[in-house]
RNA sequence: GCCCGGAUGGUGAAAUCGGCAGACACAGCGGACUUAAAAUCCGCAGGGAGCAAUCCCAUGGGGGUUCAAGUCCCCCUCCGGGCACCA
């Protein structure tokens, strides 16, 4: 007890006597940020002649909203943490950051404070970048990226023209959101709830457009097969990549339309999309889309028909707007038409209805009520037959009729049917049957078989200022109606900055004529320039390319360093990010790789999603005003204490409910740690054999916490078990304080595990570290110091404590030494007094001997 | 409707391969130090019964497999996210 108050002692100088320090992350993080600041070779990625092995760690650039907010500060610690480990373990780390820089809010800021985009991009970028240096993250700004400038967008340009060149770019009518309000496209995450974002009762229309578009549907069969090799990515995100691109194999089928009167063919035909061919014979209509060509073309011919599909499409279109396309009743309208079934040269009738949606397949179908719930309920509504054309095998074993019909139709086989009532194809399976008629119809001319996907081309058309001008030309004079590539020595096109986009109807660069006024590559005649821009998600497709190679300004980057970093070893980001940036970042990938500019399939070996940021159980968001500025927590506990939190408070791949209280039992921790570190800092400076009486506890304690940590880092990243696991060793401190004031534990036992300890810290509280590790007499940098290395024999126990339970149940605990074999444990087990009292008198029936783990009596 | 997550004390969570449920924290309670408070340190703590030893109940609910289930299997409820007439 007298130890206690005894215990500052010749170890400790004056000044800490006087005056005992106490932990202040406000004065030890500027002092290390500073230092920080000041040396940019402190996180510079190495060249491939390093002689260690690469780890690119990648967090995902943020958009320079001007604040950082508490997911970007979880996201990056988590980032952080791995890129210093790897350090640690001896790795060359490339740690980059960057911003994603141009899109909507920058123009919105300009009309709402009259600032213009590009002042206000940059001074939020050098306000966030500010807010990430006090975090202490460990970013080589040397290699920063801002997709705004440039120096960078031009090589947006430049891919743009390699993709035209390789028809990968190309031009073509297409729907797009508009807001009447805004006389202006919006994109379709400014729609919302089928309105305007900026005008809340402006229902969007859809509107014809001429837009440009990338191909990504040349790749959709490697994307789709890609995602089997992803094997280091969430099974969630593969499986959402999967359901976007949507492959469907299937067949298209041609039905000749005969004119209602009978006998004189037209020309017209109506192509049907199926994925269902065997069940060709069931077809009792045909349902086309109201847009479809053929409804067109019958509603010129029909005044009351026009009339009824322009309903049936405005429905479709109401439904479309407010998301509810699922939810839209049924209707549908008889044209008065028939079309032929090629198969068996029936006439089924022609119908035009509003389920049926222009933009995916062909637009139309043929109806099989029988073997499909849509069609059912449809033929129900409006009285259609309905004619099963498949059975389960059992039951055209047992015989033709009744039991077949009992069956409850729709009956929507899988594998296990057979056809009936469909002419020669009757009795074959579905499955091969399918491959069959596909065929057939392709040999007799009026099919094909098809793979379709709900994947669409990627339209990148914005007709807004705020992002990187499509670098092509209209000349009336030499290719009137084709848009003409720029040429490449004349990148970047270059966004005008003194512009007026106060207006908002229409291109705004359409109002700038410096920049429309072009010269014609072809003719050098007067030519338009195209006034739109691309989408943003064309910017975040390669920017991580970019950073091994930052300043080139003779290509967009080296193909040598880029194949030296690539694949990113460790992608870190939300969720939300699962389908689009996500895959055309794959995309990109492989058009970069097929113009040969990279060898790698993929961007990215491993992805990790972590959780949302919730406080009081809903997402922080502005509009709920649950919001915590990590600037606030800075303030009041300190960088370190911040993002510790961050990582303890629940895994990183689940959503964390922030509780204050929570960060400050984290600074408690750390200052806890600082009291004891500075107390024995200078016994802890001592090298030389561990031999003191009481080192084991410690030490094994040490190496325990070691094995802990170095497991969570090379597996599931469980941070919270791994900061639990050094407040356990600190508590270990702590119970042998008295011991190590006696002089009973030997300096070299002290040194070992507070190195250790601050070691171990250094990835998830890097301020602190530093701070601890100059306290302690370390040498070099604390987070390129080699990370500390389990010696399995000091982390051994001693004694195991083996439970001991009698039918299942808890008896007692017994202690034998650590890997004792079965004979022994069961000894000892049946020799505890508890466990003779309790079985006394019964007859032991079974005993089951787990070693190392328990001993369970099974008695009677 | 379909597909993924998730549900464990007052709270965040732990239990990684079927083997002592609640580690580590937060909040709480009791104590020490202090003139006092803050800070710090020590201790208690799933619920219920009992003076106690001890017993009973407990991982959203119900069944099952097993010597043994938070963990595996079947059914159900609730919460979060994604997709949704994709032919």
């Amino acid at each position: 007890m007298s130890g206690k108050t005894a215990s500052i002692d010749e170890n400790s100088s004056a000044a800490e006597l006087n005056q005992p320090q106490r932990y202040s992350p406000a004065e030890i993080e500027p002092k290390w940020q500073a230092l920080w600041d000041a040396d940019a070779s402190l996180y510079a990625a190495e060249g491939h002649d390093s002689g260690k092995p690469k780890y690119y760690c990648l967090e995902m650039l943020p958009y320079p909203s001007g604040k950082l907010h508490m997911g970007h500060v979880r996201n990056y610690a988590i980032g952080d943490a791995l890129a210093r480990h790897m350090w640690m373990r001896g790795f060359n780390v490339l740690h980059p950051m960057g911003w994603d820089a141009f899109g909507l809010p920058a123009e919105n800021a300009a009309l709402k404070n009259g600032v213009p985009p590009r002042e206000w991009t940059l001074s939020n970028i050098a306000a966030m970048r500010k807010q990430m240096q006090r975090m202490g993250y460990s970013y080589d700004w040397a290699t920063e990226v801002t997709t705004c400038l440039p120096d960078y967008y031009r090589w947006n340009q430049w891919f743009f023209l390699k993709m035209f060149e390789k028809g990968l770019a190309y031009r073509k009518k297409s729907k797009v959101n508009w807001c009447p309000d805004c006389q202006t496209v919006l994109a379709n995450e400014q729609v919302i709830g089928g309105r305007c974002w900026r005008h809340e009762d402006t229902v969007v229309e859809q509107r014809d457009l001429t837009q440009w578009f990338l191909r990504i549907t040349k790749y959709a069969d490697e994307l789709l097969d890609g995602l089997e090799k992803l094997q280091g990515w969430p099974e969630k995100v593969r499986t959402m990549q999967r359901n976007w691109i949507g492959r469907s194999e299937g067949a298209h089928v041609d039905f000749a339309v005969v004119s209602s009167q009978g006998s004189d063919a037209t020309p017209l035909k109506i192509t049907v999309f199926t994925t269902r061919v065997d069940t060709i014979f069931g077809a009792t209509s045909v349902q086309l889309a109201p847009e479809h060509a053929v409804s067109k073309a019958f509603a010129l011919e029909d005044d009351a028909l026009r009339v009824q599909i322009e309903e049936l499409l405005e429905q479709q279109k109401k439904a479309r707007e407010t998301d509810a396309l699922g939810a839209i009743e049924k209707h549908g309208v008889f044209t008065g038409r028939f079309a032929v079934n090629p198969f068996n040269g029936e006439r089924v009738p022609i119908w035009v209805a509003n389920y049926i949606l222009a933009d995916y397949g062909t637009g139309a179908i043929m109806s099989v009520p029988a073997h499909d719930e849509r069609d059912f309920e449809f033929a129900q509504k409006y009285g259609l037959p309905v004619r099963r054309v498949i059975a389960p095998v059992v039951d055209t074993k047992s015989a033709a009729g009744s039991d077949a019909n009992d069956l409850v139709l729709p009956y929507l086989a899988e594998k296990e049917a057979v056809l009936i009532d469909s002419g020669e194809w009757t009795g074959l399976g579905c499955v091969a049957a399918q491959e069959e008629m596909a065929a057939f119809a392709k040999a007799k001319g009026f099919g094909t078989p098809t793979v379709t996907y709900r994947l669409k081309d990627w339209g990148v058309s914005r007709q807004r200022y705020w992002g990187t001008p499509i670098p092509m030309v209209y000349c009336d004079k030499c290719s009137p109606g084709e848009p003409l590539p720029v040429a490449e020595s004349e990148l970047p096109i270059l966004l005008p900055e003194q512009i007026d986009i106060t207006q908002t109807n229409g291109s705004p660069l359409g109002r700038v004529p410096e920049f429309v006024n072009a010269k014609c590559p072809k003719c050098g005649g007067v030519a338009r320039r195209e006034t739109d821009t691309m989408d943003t998600f064309v910017d975040s497709s390669w920017y991580f390319y970019r950073y091994t190679d930052a300043k080139n300004s003779a290509a967009p980057f080296d193909s040598d360093k880029a194949n030296y970093w690539f694949p990113i070893d460790q992608y870190i980001g939300g969720v939300e990010h699962a389908i689009l940036h996500l895959i055309y970042s794959r995309f990109w990938t492989k058009v970069m790789r097929d113009l040969g500019l990279v060898k790698n399939d993929e961007p990215a070996e491993r992805l990790f999603t972590q959780g949302m940021v919730i406080k009081d159980g809903a997402k922080m968001s502005k509009s709920k005003g649950n919001v915590v500025s990590p600037d606030l927590m800075i303030e009041r506990y300190g960088a370190d204490a911040t993002r510790m939190y961050s990582l303890f408070a629940a895994p990183p791949d689940r959503d964390l409910e922030w509780q204050e209280e929570g960060v400050a039992g984290i600074s408690r921790f750390l200052s806890k740690v600082y009291r004891l570190t500075m107390k024995f800092s200078s016994v802890a400076r001592a090298k030389g054999v561990a031999t003191g009486p009481k080192d084991q506890a410690l030490l094994r304690r040490l190496h325990q916490t070691i094995a802990k940590i170095t497991q969570d880092f090379d597996g599931r990243w469980h941070f919270n078990t791994s900061i639990s696991s050094i407040m356990i060793l600190v508590n270990e401190i702590t119970a042998n304080e008295a011991a190590m004031d006696a002089g009973e534990v030997s300096p070299a036992a002290v040194a070992e595990v507070f190195r250790g300890l601050i070691l171990m810290l250094a990835p998830f509280a890097p301020f602190f570290a530093a701070e601890m590790w100059e306290q302690l007499g370390g040498e070099g940098v604390v987070f390129r110091t080699a990370w500390p290395v389990v010696d399995e024999e000091l982390a051994r126990e001693a004694e195991a404590e083996i439970p001991v339970q009698v039918n299942g149940k808890l008896v007692t605990v017994v202690k034998v030494p650590v890997g004792s074999d079965e004979a022994t444990v069961k000894a000892a087990a049946l020799a505890d007094p508890k466990v003779i009292a309790r079985i006394e008198g019964k007859m032991v029936v079974k005993v089951i001997v787990v070693p190392g783990k328990l001993v369970n009596l099974v008695v009677k």
